[in-house]
RNA sequence: GGGCGCUUAGCUCAGUUGGUUCAGAGCACCUCGUUUACACCGAGGGGGUCGGGGGUUCGAAUCCCUCAGCGCCCACCA
């Protein structure tokens, strides 16, 4: 069967991933090999692929497969996340669409509708990973909200505020006004803008004295309870006990004095407005000041807000300058840049408001994941990150875990009374009716006197469990798969969620298994375009990836993406990196393409240049099979791919393939074949990873295989010594023919032409690859020679000089000229390397391998010297 | 404001303990070439005072200081 001209990504793709599927090979189960697992940071379950993913489950499958031809028992546990926040805000926009109000619905209603959004988006993104190749073990497949998934966050909940790790409070949290939620202080962004600093006039009690406040919200004024001065400040001393009469609202409120005013910024005075900012809120707790909360939770104003009522707090700061103008309130306005916090999922300006809050305590559960990283338990790569990652564990802060959202876990947290502690915590709401009738000692309550939290928890509090709670080492603790699984080996995702994801899942991992929940974190870059902007769908500079991979097919855009991501660098994409990825996949193709279209003979005997080609090949793939060892190794995933691309596209092909290459019109033998054949399977193997597709299409093509049979479980090759000299005879060699091929373009001898080649022979090293330099120069005859040969071009490798006798008049002049050049540079190094020598504090100072060195290098530019001049004298 | 990191060829990046591949790779570029796998090709070539300045050293891209520019994380003085 004749392959085809063209090689057809699509089709050669979809089969063999269905081949692959078919045969299970994905599929772990525990067994007596050695496990590798990576479990997969579950993207969004209603996300689309971007190019983030490609980036990242790419180095995952990478590492899998490679993993898997290793001979270990390679798991890859794909799933999706629930993503509350982000999956709630899409059902509601879609449900807005069709005229419905998220709050018109009952809670069960509306997660229906969440769950059939789910049910009909949730595969898609799992689907297009199928097309990128990742081998996943689909019979795996996990979801955050699977009954499982979600009973093992309960139990964690429970367990945790049994502990007494999880706690209700009253705080000042961060309130998503769109989304009607509160966030975590990583779910927060803050971003510079431009804003403006209203400089405003309040008036002193009893007097007609003034005092002017600095504010960058003037619509907060309604809910100001004091004005805070620094004790130190001496222009304010006369105020001290006096009360300040608020703009509009004339709320009458103290002076307070604190030294957490800056005296320097604004004008010393600071308006305090509890309930709206996390540091006047401490300032009115150490004054016991009153708190008026003006906004609505969608952030608009309420009664507080007087006239203003249910106006948008944006409105409102637009008008209530106006008023404060025609009041004359207003002493002037500066253009101040300040950092604004918006919702990471949203977008919206984030509220400070003050509210009642389901807490994990941090510090404590941080400190064996701190310790970890810090050890090496857990590895971070690149390390850089250790030190962020501390930092944060250092400083970390209680984590808001509610939610007041519908998608997600409910808080197992049970109301039975008035008070602010009627409530108990369980698991089920039977055991809270026990609980709750002890507890409240009242033993008549009822199933229907109890109402769960509304609140559910956040997403995180989910996939913080997920390499324990994908083998449900939460709710069995000790099944088999735990612990053969666990703790999982690579983790591969982005420093962005280093905080929300990684150390809480190393967390959890040390609280529930008092063990490491992966021995490496690969941290990715982030995927840019070429003005470095992050590449996002609401920027439109993201290609489509699906839309990629029809152009340059998956294995091109898996080499694309590879081709420029050192750990923790980001990834300037640009699509020539997929059209280099393809051309390689067709330089592959091609290769393979030539020797299967070998005629082969079995009378034929091998070619001297055929086993000079193996056995140097043999080593070179040996060399470069330790560099890519040692490049997995340290996790550089680009230099690994460029070790196998250099070797297989310039090694391989330009050169073992043109050494082996029968003569035109020639059959092969059918041994050399075979040797060739064996060769091609290593590289195939060694490449998979990177191009799995083309791989197994040809490995399957070479030969009818058995049915259980196939690259994909096929065995890495065994590392083994390498005869390093071989390899640099061969660079020698290689170095000939170049020259022969600078005579040949410099004098316009076309390749057809053969030549012949004498050599002055001083350095043996090429002598060996004699066969080699006749095939691939084109050369009839190499004789060796005392002395230089007269009238021929000439050129030098080391101390060897090479001739060629041409016919006809050589440019005499040209040729002088040109050895002249070579001797002058010649003895300017040779003046340098002997300056060194004799420099005595180098020769007594440096180590005498260098030393060596230095005198080796004179002693070769002597000698060269030597050869030149005699060159020279032949001449004239 | 605190911390971390980066600056090497037109672009994207290697360069491990200072000397042994120390100035490299891939791409791009230029020249030549339709040789019987591949023009998504082959052969050859040009291109960097290693951000600036200073210091340590026999010797610095590499160590130290300093200046400049860029990026990231954390904290939030309204």
């Amino acid at each position: 069967m004749a392959l085809e001209a063209k090689y057809h990504a699509k089709s050669v793709e979809d089969k063999w991933y269905s081949y692959w599927m078919e045969h299970n090979y994905f599929h772990s189960e525990v067994d007596e090999r050695t496990p590798y697992t990576i479990v997969i940071p579950p993207p969004n379950v209603t996300g689309v692929l971007h190019m983030g993913h490609m980036l990242n489950n790419t180095i995952q499958d990478v590492l899998i497969r490679r993993a898997r031809l290793k001979g270990f028992n390679a798991c890859w546990v794909p799933g999706t996340d629930h993503a509350s926040i982000a999956t709630e805000a899409k059902v509601v926009a879609k449900l807005r669409e069709e005229g419905i109000k998220k709050f018109d619905l009952s809670r069960d209603e509306f997660l229906e509708h969440a769950w059939d959004w789910t049910h009909k988006h949730g595969g898609i993104i799992l689907e297009q990973l199928k097309k990128l190749g990742a081998s996943c073990d689909w019979e795996r497949t996990k979801f955050t909200m699977d009954e499982d998934m979600s009973a093992s966050v309960i139990k964690v909940f429970v367990d945790l505020y049994r502990k007494g790790n999880i706690y209700r409070g009253y705080r000042m949290v961060n309130w998503d006004p769109q989304a009607k939620t509160t966030l975590s202080d990583e779910e927060v962004i803050y971003e510079e803008k431009q804003g403006n600093l209203y400089y405003l006039r309040y008036r002193v009690e009893g007097s007609d004295d003034f005092l002017t406040i600095a504010t960058t919200r003037p619509e907060t004024i309604l809910g100001d309870t004091a004005v805070c001065v620094n004790p130190n400040d001496e222009r304010y001393h006369h105020l001290k006990g006096k009360k300040i009469i608020v703009p509009i609202c004339n709320r009458v409120i103290p002076v307070i004095q604190d030294e957490y005013v800056a005296m320097d910024f604004g004008t010393g005075c600071l308006k305090v407005t509890p309930a709206h900012d996390e540091n006047d809120k401490m300032l009115g707790d150490t004054h016991g000041l009153e708190v008026v909360d003006i906004f609505n939770d969608d952030a608009t104003l309420n009664q507080f807000g007087l006239h203003y009522e249910g106006k948008d707090r944006f409105d409102v700061r637009k008008q209530i300058v106006k008023e404060l103008e025609s009041l004359g309130v207003v002493v002037k306005i500066e253009q101040h840049i300040h950092k604004v916090g918006t919702s990471e999922r949203t977008g919206a300006v984030i509220e400070p408001k003050l509210s009642d809050q389901w807490f994990l305590k941090m510090k404590e559960l941080a400190q064996p994941a701190l310790d970890a990283v810090l050890e090496k338990d857990v590895q971070l790569v690149p390390e850089k990150f250790v030190n962020t990652y501390r930092h944060w564990m250092e400083n970390v802060r209680d984590w808001n875990i509610s939610r007041q959202l519908w998608w997600g876990q409910q808080i197992p947290a049970y109301y039975y009374g008035n008070r602010k502690d009627d409530f108990v915590v369980a698991e089920t709401a039977e055991e809270a009716l026990v609980l709750a009738r002890t507890q409240s000692g009242n033993a008549q309550l009822q199933a229907t006197d109890l109402t769960q939290d509304p609140d559910a928890l956040d997403t995180w509090f989910s996939s913080w469990l997920w390499p324990i709670s994908v083998f449900n080492g939460i709710l069995e603790p000790d099944n088999e798969e735990i612990n053969y699984y666990y703790p999982t080996n690579d983790l591969v995702t982005a420093p962005e969620i280093l905080f929300f994801w990684v150390a809480r899942m190393i967390i959890a991992g040390y609280e529930y298994r008092n063990e490491r929940p992966f021995n490496n974190v690969y941290l990715t870059g982030i995927v840019r375009d070429k003005q470095r902007r992050k590449m996002s769908k609401s920027l439109g500079n993201s290609p489509d990836p699906i839309e990629l991979m029809e152009t340059y097919g998956a294995d091109g855009v898996r080499v694309g993406m590879l081709l420029s991501s050192p750990a923790g660098n980001d990834l300037m994409f640009d699509e020539d990196l997929c059209k280099q990825g393809s051309g390689f996949v067709n330089k592959i193709w091609n290769a393979y393409r030539l020797i299967d279209g070998w005629e082969l003979s079995d009378s034929v005997e091998e070619t001297e240049s055929a086993s000079i080609a193996v056995a140097w090949y043999q080593n070179k793939f040996q060399q470069t099979l330790v560099e890519i060892e040692d490049h997995f190794s340290k996790y550089r995933m680009s230099d690994a791919l460029m070790a196998t691309y250099k070797l297989v596209w310039d090694d391989f092909c330009s050169w073992f393939l043109e050494m082996v290459k029968p003569a035109y019109g020639q059959p092969m033998a059918r041994s050399t074949y075979k040797k060739v054949i064996a060769i091609l399977e290593n590289n195939l193997k060694i490449l998979h990873p990177f191009v799995p597709f083309i791989s197994e299409e040809i490995w399957q093509h070479i030969s009818v295989r058995n049915s259980d049979e196939a690259l994909i479980i096929s065995k890495w090759p065994e590392l083994s010594d390498y005869n390093g000299e071989i390899i640099r005879n061969f660079d020698f060699a290689a170095e000939v023919i170049s020259g022969i091929r600078n005579i040949r373009k410099e004098k316009n001898i076309s390749f057809k032409d053969t030549i012949e080649l004498t050599v002055v022979n001083h350095d043996q090293a090429s002598v060996q690859f004699d066969a080699v330099i006749a095939k691939l120069g084109n050369i009839s005859k190499i004789t060796y020679a005392e002395e230089k040969l007269e009238g021929a071009l000439t050129f030098r490798v080391k101390s060897n000089e090479y001739f060629i006798p041409v016919g006809g008049a050589i440019d005499v002049e040209a040729e002088i000229e040109t050895l002249k050049e070579e001797l002058k540079y010649t003895e300017g190094f040779l003046r340098s390397v002997q300056g060194k020598l004799k420099n005595e504090r180098f020769v007594n100072n440096a180590p005498e391998q260098v030393v060596a060195m230095e005198r080796q290098k004179e002693a070769d530019a002597l000698a060269k010297i030597e050869t030149l001049k005699s060159s020279l004298k032949g001449f004239i």
